[in-house]
DNA sequence: ATGTCGAAATCGTTTCGA
């Protein structure tokens, strides 16, 4: 089973290359962010005509993610809410449209657009900090649910230095402050698994290129979109990669997507390779 | 050197957010 995310930045101007990338890598479920569009005009019709199933949970210009799946979508989740105390259902039912999770093939799949920040010390950058925690308390409900749990999409933070392209210029600013980085591992330390740093622990491998001073054509990246896994699923993980080459397409989005492949539900007679040194945070 | 995008309103040019 493969699991995607991507940051498509506009559902509507990358609809086409959204399919095109669905039929060369045929995923069982691609979970998108930054769709930036109110549900009326999501193109939900054009994805079904292709087969998928798909559930969405945006606003007009900003924010907004879907899911598009080859499987059954149930138990769909919008925002926190459902999960998250009272105290802070607030917090997430206002105007932002960040989170949609579903169950497919029994995992509880929570995509994710993690709020970018601006800059450190800004009021964006303190809504950030402050939707992560809200975060963890929504995950520590889930987690009562004993579901195997997929956590994936945009974080907007590079959670390592090795995940930037110049860390002695960019660590301890936005993306890669200490407040947010610990935001994101308190978080992880509720059994979840970075998908991609079970393969792969070196730098060099970016899923996000801005568009300004050409930075993809100078390879200057950071990694900020991750897949997690629970402890189940990782132990089920047969490969992670991140598809670098769309990024290089005629009118891109700035992020790459990334994939996980699962051999999921579990055959017990296929041995996953894996490192034997797993990170957890 | 923020050098580019996408969306929407202040509309065919500027603004905001990323």
């Amino acid at each position: 089973m493969q699991i995607a995310t991507w940051n498509v930045n506009s559902v509507r101007t990358r609809l086409q290359q959204i399919k095109d990338w669905l039929e060369e890598v045929e995923p069982d479920i691609l979970c998108i962010q930054e769709t930036k569009v109110q549900d009326s005009l999501f193109p939900k019709d054009k994805l079904e005509e292709s087969g998928f199933n798909v559930c969405f949970h945006g606003q007009k210009s900003y924010n907004g993610v879907a899911l598009i799946s080859r499987h059954p979508l149930t138990d769909v989740r919008y925002g926190m809410d459902g999960e998250l105390p009272n105290d802070l259902k607030a917090f997430e039912l206002g105007e932002q449209k960040r989170i949609i999770s579903a169950l497919v093939n029994d995992i509880r799949i929570v995509n994710l657009y993690v709020p970018n920040g601006s800059a450190l010390g800004s009021e964006k950058y303190q809504y950030k900090i402050e939707w992560l925690h809200c975060l963890h308390r929504y995950f520590k409900a889930l987690e009562k649910r004993e579901e195997p749990l997929c956590l994936l999409g945009d974080f907007n933070i590079a959670l390592e230095d090795v995940d930037i392209h110049n860390p002695d210029r960019l660590s301890g600013g936005i993306m890669a402050s200490e407040a947010e980085r610990n935001a994101l591992k308190k978080i992880l330390s509720e059994n979840l698994h970075d998908a991609f740093r079970l393969f792969e622990q070196g730098t060099n491998h970016w899923s996000w290129w801005d568009y300004r001073s050409g930075a993809w054509d100078r390879d200057r990246g950071w990694r900020i979109d991750h897949i997690y896994l629970s402890e189940d699923l990782l132990q089920n993980a047969r490969g992670c990669y991140i598809d670098k080459k769309v990024r290089g397409n005629v009118q891109p989005s700035d992020h790459a997507p990334v994939v996980v492949d699962l051999n999921w539900p579990p055959d017990e007679n296929i041995e996953t390779e894996q490192n034997d040194e797993i990170f957890t945070y």
